[in-house]
DNA sequence: ATATATTTGACATTAATTGTCAAGTGTAAT
DNA sequence: ATTACACTTGACAATTAATGTCAAATATAT
């Protein structure tokens, strides 16, 4: 079993699941099928929104979905850099720092 | 003593210890003053080259400034997502994965 | 008041993202 | 082997976001 799928993956075999066409879930997100087809292979990343409606079509949870996009947008972000491990623990350390003074100031 | 320094707080920390003005360090970068004043008061980000050029320019570890900017683009893609930080997590472990199986496939 | 440094905002330029379209490939069924 | 259908590919167009210039507005100090 495969332990860590691409958001492309997942939006594929539940597609494919549902027995849906590239064109009918394409048209349901208003764009040409080739987006879609390449957003399932990773060649493109989808739009916040397009995860959104896609969870819907697909009745995938909206919330693992959108952080298995977000998270992959991230590392998307750093996927160049050699310094990208040590960035992505900082910036989880300014997190913590931020949502420890959450209160307004 | 503050703990948490953005990177513009940084730069501009910096340039004026070493005495110099937006006009000598945004002419070595080859930009506007306005971009720099903008950077240095997080109104505009700084581009990597700009980065490792005033990592030059004001004498500071390259690696650490590189770190803190990345760290910041990262927060920057989720800064308005309620999952951001679920996203962080989820990006770390994806990025333990790839790193764990590192060799060519 | 003058001079100098910085800031602000309107706008131009450039680069990245998102999209369309038409032709191509693969596969299965006549 | 040709038709039919799903999907893929790549060249290009449209849109949006990032980066920049410039000139006028604000400090700040002399």
């Amino acid at each position: 079993m495969k332990e860590n799928k691409t958001t492309g993956e997942i939006l594929r075999e539940n597609r494919e699941k549902k027995g849906l066409l590239l064109r009918h879930v394409s048209a349901k997100l208003d764009i040409d099928t080739a987006i879609l087809s390449k957003i399932e292979r990773n060649e493109r990343k989808a739009t916040k929104e397009q995860i959104l409606k896609l969870a819907k079509i697909l009745d995938l949870d909206k919330d693992n979905l959108l952080i298995q996009y977000l998270s992959e947008k991230i590392l998307y972000e750093i996927k160049d850099e050699e310094l990208g491990s040590k960035a992505l623990k900082v910036a989880e350390q300014k997190m913590k720092y931020l949502s420890k003074n959450k209160s307004g100031n």
